[in-house]
RNA sequence: GGGGGAGUAGCUCAGUUGGUUAGAGCGCCGGCCUGUCACGCCGGAGGUCGCGGGUUCGAGUCCCGUCUCUCUCGCCA
């Protein structure tokens, strides 16, 4: 399609909004949204001073068909005049002669009021949880002693003198009002539900605030936001993709991205220096609690002209900005630590350590390799080749014996062969003296220095963890976060933020018996050219780096390798030829031999930062319409099958078994498509 | 694909060594109630105990299979 009948189309379908019936309520709408303040959900409960929005009109010539104030709008200035509001019913209470029917918008909640005088009477009595209604009446002061300090709107109540139904509901699945937990498959399925509930409700819009701030955050250094595009090439390397059959190319696909990658190193290559974009990416990979299945978005970055430090001191300052404007109070790390790879596996036992736990693991292999150590497990680990680490656990002497049985247990079922554990005491000159069941094989002298190397004394206890080096470091790490935990080390009212850097550029991949990328083909390694070919593959470090918050790896990036020549050589190490660059990354690669900048970037996950803001455990409790760990919608139900016509069209024939009969109660609601 | 947990009323859950008619709270329906804000009080409807098979005189309970949800490992450049 040319760019001019593209321009067309777009202009037809402008032209058809404009003239279609409705589109004048929609403008009338518009323009009176402009006199509502934009005000969180029930502020006043989300622990902020509320925004008492003042209508520019007080008394609109015509009142407007559906409301002059939203539900948390009125305040006692506003008392003696009638006013309309609109919402639903969140809870109602009849007293016989009076009733009492809880209002609630998205900006809060007002108490309406009826009694038998009201010629709304009748009408208020029919009305249920969750009905859509308008009411018109005077504001009125609520009787002494009858306020309510904890609504925003506590002091006043509107006199129902006109009810209309709006919108009726049916008996809900699942009541709005209240805090109670909901299986997951009725929230999904009845998500609008379930977001007009308070919780719910404020985490979205914490969600589109924190987007905001980024955006505003990312324009201000000076970056622009592209789109690229949805429908793609496949990528090779990562994840699985999802794939889109084309029907103009028989037996062809798309894949959508996932993430940019190639493209924003593209709009690097084509000059525009700072890309950023709220990206959606796509991968075909099983959910986690903070993994969500499908798709996500990264607020994805790159840069020109930048060496590893200019990306760090971009992004710093922006997600520090974001934990410190939307973390209620909560301290930020302010300088973030950079912490190798190498040193985050052996102080943490894995790559994306929490910070708030205080403990640090060390190596004490050395000391239990020593003569005069007689514990015979560790000293045939470490003559294979095989390491010792040692998890402090201060002040926990004083634990009973289950605490370190039950981390035994655990670590047994963890796959490892257990934890060995020392107790310490103090003889009477202060030293250290060890008791358990290995106490007994480790000389006091020898005790003194692993004492000192895991940074532990009398009162407290020491676990060691003996495998294979990445074995012992994992579950050292598991340990250590156990034993934080535990022991309550752990201060949960912060945002501890670090970078790892300095991953390394290849790995030893056993299956194959080669040597494979580590993380990103795309990264530079440290030394460049010279550095691949004078060097062991398996000591050369890349410039990649992660950015980590409580544990939680909120972001990779890397700078990238632009060097054609540098690019042929690194492929090489893991074992491609040209061929395969020209194949796989064909497009980039391309670009590269025709100046390319030099570049970086990183893509921090926008859906995990906001679960870390929103304190939710789970990325469903921070996303519009999420999908279940299975990938279903189960609103809209997705995946669903397609007909013949569309797989006749798109050249495709299922070889799936014909799908069962639903399940009872799993089967999705009927299409509103029809209506 | 593997492992753990769960599945009893619309929802949250209880249900004893296998034993009479499977219960409670919330919600729903009806009645009473003029100042509540999780209003209160009285009454009622509502169940294939996920599904299938087995053991037993008798199964919500024990056994086997299966489905679903969830957490997790694999996977996630």
């Amino acid at each position: 399609m040319s760019q001019r009948s593209a321009t067309r189309v777009t202009a037809e379908a402008g032209g058809r909004e404009a003239g279609r019936p409705g589109a004048n309520a929609v403008r009338i709408a518009r323009a009176f949204d402009k006199t509502l303040p934009a005000m969180r959900f029930s502020a006043a409960r989300a622990g902020r001073p509320p925004a008492i929005p003042r209508p520019s009109i007080r008394e609109p010539p015509t009142m407007h068909r559906y409301r002059t104030h939203t539900c948390g709008a009125l305040s006692e200035a506003d008392i003696g005049t009638d006013v309309r509001l609109a919402g639903w019913c969140n809870r109602i209470r009849d007293h016989g002669g009076v009733l009492f029917i809880d209002l609630r918008d998205h900006y809060g909640t007002t108490q309406v009021v009826i009694d038998p005088d009201s010629p709304a009477f009748a009408q208020a009595e029919k009305l249920r949880s969750e009905w859509v209604v308008r009411v018109d009446g005077p504001v009125r002061r609520r009787p002494s002693g009858t306020e309510n300090a904890d609504m925003a709107t506590g002091h006043i109540e509107l006199y129902a003198a006109e009810i209309e139904v709006l919108g009726p509901a049916a008996e809900l699945p699942m009541p709005v009002a209240g805090e109670q937990d909901y299986p997951e498959e009725i929230r999904l399925k009845y998500r609008f539900l379930d977001l007009r509930r308070e919780r719910l409700h404020n985490n979205i819009i914490l969600r589109s605030r924190v987007i905001d701030s980024l955006r505003t955050r990312m324009k201000g250094q000076g970056f622009t936001e592209f789109q690229t595009p949805i429908l793609t090439a496949s990528s090779p390397e990562g994840a699985r993709d999802y794939l889109v059959p084309s029907r103009v190319h028989p037996g062809k696909f798309y894949a959508l991205p996932q993430a940019p990658q190639q493209f924003k190193q593209l709009i690097m290559v084509a000059g525009f220096d700072r890309y950023f974009q709220i990206a959606p990416c796509f991968r075909d990979e099983d959910a986690r609690a903070d993994r969500s299945p499908g798709e996500f978005y990264q607020l994805d970055i790159e840069m020109s002209f930048v060496t590893q430090d200019d990306v760090f001191d971009t992004v710093e300052p922006v997600l520090r900005g974001i934990f410190e404007e939307f973390g209620k109070g909560r301290p930020v790390t302010q300088t973030f630590t950079r912490i190798p790879y190498a040193r985050s596996m052996l102080l943490y036992g894995n790559d994306k350590p929490d910070l708030r736990n205080p403990l640090l693991i060390a190596d004490v292999s050395e000391h239990f390799s020593d003569e005069a150590v007689t514990f015979k497990a560790f000293k045939t680990v470490i003559g294979n080749g095989g390491v010792v680490r040692a998890i402090p656990a201060p002040g926990a002497a004083s634990q009973p014996r289950s605490f370190f049985d039950k981390l035994n247990d655990w670590a047994r079922g963890e796959g490892s062969a257990g934890l060995g554990y020392v107790v310490l005491d103090a003889d009477e000159t202060g030293a250290p003296v060890g008791k358990g069941p290995i106490a007994k094989f480790i000389p006091a002298e020898v005790l003194a220095r692993i004492c000192k190397a895991a940074k532990v004394g009398p009162g407290d206890a020491v676990f060691f963890a003996a495998d294979v080096e990445a074995k012992a470091a994992r579950i050292a790490g598991l340990a250590r976060t156990r034993i934080g935990r535990e022991l309550k080390l752990v201060d949960e009212d912060r945002f501890e933020l670090c970078w790892i850097v300095d991953f390394p550029m290849y790995e030893w991949n056993e299956d194959d018996k080669k040597v494979d990328f580590s993380h990103n083909p795309f990264s530079m390694p440290q030394g460049g050219l010279e550095a691949l070919e004078t060097q062991d593959p398996l000591t050369i470090n890349a410039f990649q780096y992660d950015i980590v918050c409580n544990g939680i790896e909120l972001s990779s990036g890397a700078i990238r390798n632009h060097r054609p020549d540098v690019m042929r050589k690194a492929f090489a190490i893991a074992g491609y030829d040209e061929a395969v660059l020209e194949e796989r990354f064909g497009g980039m690669y391309r670009a590269f031999q025709y100046g390319a900048p030099p570049h970086g970037g990183i893509a921090p996950g926008v859906d995990r930062i906001v679960m870390l803001l929103a304190g939710e455990e789970n990325l469903r409790e921070i996303v519009l319409f999420p999908m279940n760990q299975r990938c279903e919608d189960l609103l809209m139900g997705a995946p669903a099958p397609a007909t013949p016509k569309q797989l006749r069209e798109l050249h495709l024939r299922s070889t799936a078994a014909p799908a069962a009969e639903p399940a009872p109660g799993t089967a999705p609601m009927a299409s509103p498509h029809g209506a």
